[in-house]
DNA sequence: ATTGTTATACGAATTAACTCGTATCATATT
DNA sequence: AATATGATACGAGTTAATTCGTATAACAAT
């Protein structure tokens, strides 16, 4: 079963790195081991490895021009987004996004979501 | 960071196997190799395997009175959907459930699939 | 009872994710 | 130039997932 280039999914740690860099822009190792350190407690070399496994993965790309490199990612926040929900509904869903939506809907929504999506609901038919 | 009983996530394998469950009922090994072996191979002592961790997890249950171990699911479909869900808010969209459900619908829904949910939206509007 | 069939249990090998210490290299600073 | 600073590279150890072979135990059939 091999993976698409697109469609390597991050691990938990990647995706935490991910979200950092998607937030921040591109960035060098330093920042971003002191961004996660605000929350975690990781070692430097620990977040370097990761993103160099990334960086051999596709997940991220890099700047070498300077001694400190400078990482960004590989992939927008949304299409990865997309193909994280695309494994998690052919997974856990059967293959049917409408069942992953209500299943979502259920658990806990507040008012303003709900108009939200109602409002992207209309959206999306008169597209269609 | 722990996990609580209800949290654990299912591994993609063992995801698998409790869909199967989920579909099957209560079932032996020999059964469960039987049907994943029609979409996959798989050695008997590897669906084995798993299953034995999966109840040391506490994912699934068993039954010992016979000798052929009759397995079944430990939490239903649905509570797992949930588990799995929740993560994955949590994860990848900063713990929004309506922006993972924004992003699920961009990619592909169907009218049907609109209608069914906007019927859903409705009813969770009045419930709250 | 002996033999064959079919279970589970156990343990080992492989791979990947994480973790981090140490080596080494580049660049400032004195 | 010598030294301190700070960067990447490398390798090793740990844990977990997955794989499966072999041992052993239970039961059935002769």
């Amino acid at each position: 079963m091999l993976r698409d280039k697109s469609d390597i999914k991050p691990t938990e740690a990647e995706l935490t790195l991910l979200n950092i860099l998607w937030k921040m822009g591109p960035a060098t190792v330093r920042q971003i081991h002191e961004t996660v350190s605000q929350t975690q407690t990781t070692g430097y070399t620990t977040v370097l490895k990761i993103l160099q496994i990334m960086h051999e993965k596709a997940l991220v790309i890099r700047d070498e021009s300077n001694r400190a490199h400078v990482y960004a990612p590989a992939n927008s926040e949304m299409v990865t987004q997309s193909s994280l929900l695309k494994d998690l509904v052919l997974k856990a869903f059967g293959g049917s996004t409408s069942k992953l939506v209500m299943r979502a809907l259920d658990n806990s929504t507040s008012k303003k979501e709900i108009e939200d999506i109602r409002q992207l609901l209309n959206e999306l038919e008169q597209q269609s």
